[in-house]
DNA sequence: ACTGCTTGTTTGCACAAGCATCTTACCGGT
DNA sequence: ACCGGTAAGATGCTTGTGCAAACAAGCAGT
């Protein structure tokens, strides 16, 4: 039996290898996104998310996708995701038709144009990606890495919360 | 000799663990983030920037620093670390006061309600990461998981890019 | 067919954070 | 002592994105 049964395990601090990790985690989650995002930006004049857009359009079958669908995919609200395809479209990087089989819906197709883009982009990204990230990983665990981060992305997010306006 | 030796190691395309790695990844990256922020918004009223301004003043001899040292701890610019030192100074969790060492400099102090909402918020950030985070990082080596994360976050930004107006 | 509920998407508004620019103060050379 | 250059912070403006409310179309029950 514990000594101490009325302490959850969550309130125990991390161990010093727990918070080494997490810190340099920390670090990393706010330095990744930063660094790819201005390193495509600066190349291809695209931002990860317009390039993850593209990107998942480009897999998708027909080359197009639902809005709802899409979001999921990119991991971004729908109202994100609005602004995001009207900027790409301004671009006729791609377009949008309404949905045959519902009325309401939206089908946003990649366009030849959006896929020479992304096709351009692509190896330019996966250079970044590479020196940025991969090439770091070097002694870690690939498969290991995998399950668990695909662990923490499946997390889901409570109702959201709007800051108090004063005080 | 390689058969394609004008091929740079950076164009071959991720192998299959690399590529599972990096979606993985990729996602956790943008999850991370809003869930913790999220929680911790919900719970305490701060979010992850603002814990961390107070986590790295607390940590910090005389409980003060100098708004640069404090914008490298938190990874943000000094702009932004401007505004939530404001936000935090207006809540009566900070003080600036001119450093008495160079007249430009701000030093900013955690006050002593700054320290009780910290240690009040504390545990509650460190559950939610354990939570969110650390618990499903069973199967992977920390420490190689570390060394490899603080290389990433090592990472120098380049010079900044703002997108052409439109077109 | 009419009424009300549900779902997909867009729009209005707010906020956090970044870049560029400005001010103020320090510092090194003359 | 002055002068140019540089560093610390603050401010104006912009951008991306989120939430909440609006809107529109489908659908189910009567």
């Amino acid at each position: 039996m514990a000594r101490r049964p009325a302490l959850p395990a969550s309130l125990e601090p991390l161990s010093p290898a727990e918070d080494a990790a997490w810190r340099a985690l920390a670090r990393a989650v706010l330095v990744i996104p930063r660094v790819l995002d201005a390193d495509l930006l600066q190349k291809e004049g695209l931002n990860v998310t317009e390039y993850n857009v593209l990107m998942n359009l480009s897999e998708a079958p027909e080359r197009s996708l639902r809005m709802r669908e899409l979001a999921n995919y990119v991991s971004i609200t729908m109202s994100g995701l609005t602004r995001v395809v009207e900027r790409l479209e301004r671009q006729g990087l791609v377009e949008r038709v309404r949905a045959a089989a519902d009325g309401r819906g939206q089908v946003t197709v990649l366009t030849p144009d959006g896929l020479k883009r992304l096709q351009k982009a692509w190896p330019v990204h996966l250079a970044s990606v590479r020196r940025n990230v991969i090439d770091h990983l070097q002694g870690v665990d690939l498969e290991a890495l995998t399950t668990a981060l695909t662990e923490v992305a499946s997390i889901e997010l409570g109702p959201p919360v709007r800051r108090a306006k004063n005080t």
